[in-house]
DNA sequence: AACTTGACATACCCTGCGTATGTGATGTAT
DNA sequence: ATACATCACATACGCAGGGTATGTCAAGTT
């Protein structure tokens, strides 16, 4: 019964970011009323403000969150796929998959980009580069892929993956156009493979 | 002396459109106040609501102007380094540099999706997408280009451009990343070429 | 010349963010 | 043990800004 006041206080956290992914993803961020978000888990703005300092604040925590559960998910499904070639096809692949939550799309590539300014610059620092970055250097150092710069690679690697997601989610069958843009995806990407050098 | 009144509405509605780009590429989509950016061409928010509809109506009239700009000139730049491989570099090099323009990234790339939803559901549609699918699809036709989905090629291509420019952009030297980021994205589409198939 | 239309102005309401201040419970010092 | 200090959060207020209902005056019509 010693530290009960830190624990209110995380849990708090906890409940105000689950509450913010929600009101995000459901109505956007500028829609997202915050009176209604703190009052569904029976706070009130005060409590926001003592947390996060504003809006942006709230957003940054949730973006960091997400953000840090795809970056570990999509390493993880590279690792399972080798950690060569195969293993930046399917991290990407992943990436796009990812990306078709309307949750990830709507917080992470649209408001957050446009409330937050670049992801790189994130406090998070955008785990999904910083990851796909790293995978890319390996691979150079291997003499697997062409010796570009790796974060630019990891930028429009990751670039190409988000719009793939995009068209994706807009489109009318999306289970149709998923395979085309992985296609796609994959002949670009091998575009970086060192083997016509 | 006689249609008068045509005149001036379409006068009005290019003044109000001007004053728009300034305002969305100063200050954002939403810190920009209609108030002010009325007020500043003489008006007020009245004609804003009559001729746009709401904020959204005036920033996607802002849009299809800039990216009704941009597609036309990507094009031209492509036409002119030849109709083949290298004119479709041409055409997403000048799509990269394009985009390094602030008024650009603000108001087409960050606030325009956010706000309006995927550029291919754009009143526009994109004439950069559309722009590059066509290029694609004439090179896939003439057998330069592997035969992937040419909606996707363009999809993957722009958006690997867009984040090239951001990456850029948000750098502390662009002129030292610019040259990387060009000989990245050129790797990257010559994945799409038919040689190793 | 009377009437209608329409482009825009004016005035109002309401939502929602941020902040200043209050308060009660938890931890600390004497 | 009691007085004090801290802190997490609530309450209350100000204010900016978007949308809308209504007014107005000039241009066009008959």
């Amino acid at each position: 019964m010693v530290k009960r006041r830190v624990e209110t206080m995380e849990e708090n956290r906890r409940r105000l970011i689950a509450a913010a992914r929600r009101a995000f993803a459901e109505k956007g961020y500028a829609a997202a009323s915050m009176d209604d978000l703190t009052a569904e888990v029976g706070l009130t703005r005060g409590a926001l403000y003592h947390n996060f300092g504003d809006k942006r604040g709230l957003l940054a925590a949730v973006v960091e969150q997400i953000d840090m559960e795809m970056a570990s998910r999509a390493q993880e499904i590279g690792a399972r796929a080798g950690d060569g070639w195969q293993g930046l096809l399917a991290e990407g692949a992943a990436y796009i998959e990812m990306a078709l939550d309307p949750e990830v799309q709507r917080i992470v590539l649209l408001d957050g980009p446009a409330v937050l300014g670049d992801p790189s610059q994130w406090p998070s620092q955008s785990g999904c580069l910083q990851a796909t970055r790293q995978t890319a250097e390996r691979l150079i150092a291997q003499g697997v892929l062409k010796p570009v710069d790796p974060e630019a690679a990891a930028r429009l690697l990751n670039g190409a993956a988000l719009n793939a997601a995009l068209w994706i989610a807009a489109s009318d069958e999306p289970q149709h156009v998923l395979p085309k843009a992985i296609e796609a995806f994959g002949a670009l990407a091998a575009g970086l493979l060192k083997t016509s050098a």
